[in-house]
RNA sequence: UCCGGGGUAGCUCAAUUGGCAGACGCGUUCGGCUGUUAACCGAAAGGUUGUGGGUUCGAGUCCCACCCCCGGAG
């Protein structure tokens, strides 16, 4: 699912969001808690009506903005690069002031109020917002911290699972879905023993967090660990892994058992003046705000039937676009990005259907394009 | 033709009495971006200071000639 942290898919529009392919977008309690302020979306009759999505809207609790004002990007956190060097060495106004039991106590980073986000305030705020579906407040766990911390912030993300359940039984809108957060950090007993937690809770489906991981071997068996708890066959939960979207990840994270991912990569990458392509060698991307494209009628990705590719744009213009700071651009590679992943987990999910799971994953590793994987007999 | 202003990094511009040729932005190249504080961030490369002489220990800077650009006058 794309990112609408701020109500809005950057850029795009709620309808051509759902052309590309996608029923659910994720929203953000921190942000939308802060501004316009929950009150107001409920008066306009939630965060569907408010921001014109009629599918489903799953909210996050606003736990890892907790951790992003303390480090950064995830990427500067495992890298152990100082906050500051993801602003240029500005300030971030926004500042964690105590992590407690009780909540977060925080200072915003849009005005400096010192504000305080409890798991109860979470629900309520979300309950407020009328997702579909909503994420307990957690603390996602950095990479950086020690194995004590670890277990410790993981005992009271599953306090504060408690919570947050108790309170959305007893408050909560019905037509709500609640899914608990698997952290645990880099340890195999601390997520085994998170992932048992939220799997013995009553939390409608389950979502797994954290820094997982240095690199991508990590991620994926720090996700293996969770997954292989979750994946007993009496548990038809859903599985969530948040924060996770590059091509690669994708693919092994349904190969691990994952049925859904949110990520702000395709649409921040899309912005940045990056294009996702079949080309594992370049980690599927390819910056078309680069001069060499200056003269080239080549379209954004060859065969892509994505609205940017279809309507013939070539790179040149793409490139140009870029150059002169047209939004334009930036929409285009948002709708190019996010209709590639669209059909990349398409794929995914017919092959699962069809049993070829292992061929197309291996097929789209080795660079097929998505929607274009030759269909494959099932061999088991 | 005369008067005035000006030619410095690909572009736009700095540089104290003559004293290590620099900056911001853009551009270029490279790197980064994973539950978005992000149409963003970081790094690097890039120069015979218009040309030719001269003065000086030393010239972007002062002197002479020439070339080009802009404005004004005729």
């Amino acid at each position: 699912m794309p990112l609408a942290t701020k109500a809005t898919v950057k850029g795009l529009e709620p309808r051509e969001v759902a052309e590309l392919g996608y029923d659910m977008v994720l929203g953000n309690t921190y942000h939308l808690f802060l501004d316009p302020g929950h009150e107001l979306i409920a008066r306009f009759g939630g965060l569907h009506r408010f921001m014109g999505w009629d599918h489903p809207i799953v909210t996050d609790s606003g736990g890892f903005q907790v951790f992003s004002m303390g480090h950064g990007t995830v990427a500067d956190e495992i890298k152990a690069r100082p906050p500051a060097a993801a602003t240029g060495g500005r300030e971030r106004a926004g500042k964690v002031l105590a992590i407690e039991e009780d909540g977060v106590r925080f200072r915003s980073h849009l005005d400096g109020s010192e504000k305080l986000l409890r798991p109860e305030t979470s629900m309520e705020v979300q309950a407020a917002l009328g997702s579909d579906l909503a994420l307990v407040f957690d603390e996602c766990t950095p990479f950086h911290v020690d194995r004590d911390y670890t277990a410790r912030s993981t005992q009271r993300t599953h306090r504060w699972l408690d919570r947050c359940l108790s309170w959305h039984a007893e408050h909560g809108p019905t037509d709500q879905l609640v899914y608990g957060i698997v952290q645990g950090g880099v340890h195999e007993d601390l997520r085994v023993e998170s992932a048992q937690a939220v799997a013995a809770s009553s939390s409608d489906g389950i979502a797994i967090g954290g820094s997982l991981g240095a690199d991508k071997e990590e991620i994926y068996r720090v996700t293996g660990w969770a997954t292989a708890v979750l994946g007993g066959r009496d548990e038809l939960r859903p599985r969530h892994l948040l924060g996770i979207g590059e091509v690669d990840d994708l693919i092994a994270g349904v190969e691990l058992g994952i049925d859904t991912f949110d990520c702000a990569m395709p649409t921040r990458l899309g912005r940045h003046g990056m294009a996702l392509v079949p080309d594992p060698d370049h980690r599927w991307r390819v910056d078309l705000g680069a001069a060499r494209w200056r003269d080239s009628r080549e379209p954004i990705m060859e065969g892509c039937p994505c609205p940017a590719c279809a309507a013939g744009h070539p790179r040149g213009y793409v490139r140009y676009l870029l150059k002169s700071r047209e939004l334009t651009a930036l929409r285009l590679l948002s709708i190019h990005n996010l209709a590639f992943l669209s059909r990349l987990m398409a794929d995914l999910r017919h092959a699962i259907a069809a049993g070829t799971l292992a061929q197309t994953a291996r097929a789209l590793r080795s660079g097929a394009a998505p929607g274009e994987v030759p269909e494959v007999p099932a061999t088991s």
